[in-house]
DNA sequence: AATATATTTCACTTATTACTGAAATAAAAA
DNA sequence: TTTTTATTTCAGTAATAAGTGAAATATATT
């Protein structure tokens, strides 16, 4: 395959843009390759569009597997694996966002626990930190409860929500 | 100041945690040991308890200031900037989310407006690539002016639009 | 102005992460 | 079973980012 140019503008910024999200540049690049590729392609044409070594891609494309945003798929007399991503934007945007949940809100949500119940327990314990770790505490827990219950509702629903925006607090006689 | 260990196992959690976020874990750790310092803390003192030199607090202060995180104060007969952080969880939580909107959506939906503008003059162009940058610019173009709305309203509200959580949904009459 | 204190800059070192290429392993075809 | 093809592992290298300490600059005090 041939990148076009606006492919290749994309490639690039979703690389550079990776790397802020503590992804690394190949991951994403190729993740933006197979976002803009109409066909799944194989490691060997990653390595050869995106100029990756092949053991590079192979790990990438487990990384890429971690996060379940690439699957594995076989074409008809292909021995070889191919890879597609998924392709719509909200779709990718949720996984993203319950990775990342998983990976760092559950255990800042286990540790700050643990340490309200240690200050539970400690009389001489600062008000102003135990305060401070309880407030923090429950905004997460308010912000992931809600996540949980969002989650649940199919895409059109959020959608709706979403483009209702503030017409909502009306309803609710608020603001 | 003496960290008790309930604030050091904060600092170090933090401090992990910042480097999935593209935070470098000096940087990290200050911003938590502010947030759990009672009294506002000058660089010296910084340096003393995070064990780090001189000029690694003074960029990291510079990269704090920079999100917005830190304040520089003064305690009167101490030539010396003494420093403090937002203790509201929400708060905090508000600033982070629209710088990393400033520095990451922001020239993400750029560019891709400036891609769609380049597709749509291009006869050859790829449908089905058109067809994802569009995807994906109209569902960032979705999320923001839904933020920009969000973020107009008082943090009071939207503890209570969060809390009342799926209600509105039957309120709406969907799902 | 001279001295003392506070802060920043910068060249350098150290640590971390990303990437490569060769070798090992696995899987299929002959 | 041997050969071919595909994939992964791994040790080493390269690139990047983080952190240090000395020197320079800035700011206040005497």
């Amino acid at each position: 395959m041939k990148l076009t140019p606006v492919m290749e503008k994309f490639i690039l910024h979703w690389g550079e843009m990776g790397t802020r999200w503590g992804v690394n540049r190949s991951v994403a690049q190729i993740h933006a390759l197979l976002l803009m590729s109409p066909q799944p392609l194989n490691a060997e044409e990653i390595c050869q569009i995106l100029s990756l070594a092949r053991s590079n891609v192979s790990n990438s494309m487990k990384e890429l597997s971690g996060w379940g945003l690439v699957k594995t798929v076989h074409v008809l007399g292909d021995r070889r694996d191919h890879f597609t991503t998924l392709k719509d934007a909200q779709e990718t945007f949720n996984i993203i966002v319950e990775e990342r949940k998983k990976r760092e809100i559950d255990p800042t949500l286990a540790m700050l626990k643990e340490l309200s119940a240690e200050l539970d327990t400690d009389k001489n314990a600062d008000k102003e930190v135990k305060e401070r770790i309880n407030n923090m505490l429950s905004f997460l827990e308010m912000m992931t409860s809600w996540y949980d219950k969002m989650k649940k509702l199919p895409n059109s629903t959020l959608v709706t929500l979403v483009k209702a925006g503030t017409t909502i607090v009306k309803l609710i006689g608020k603001g």
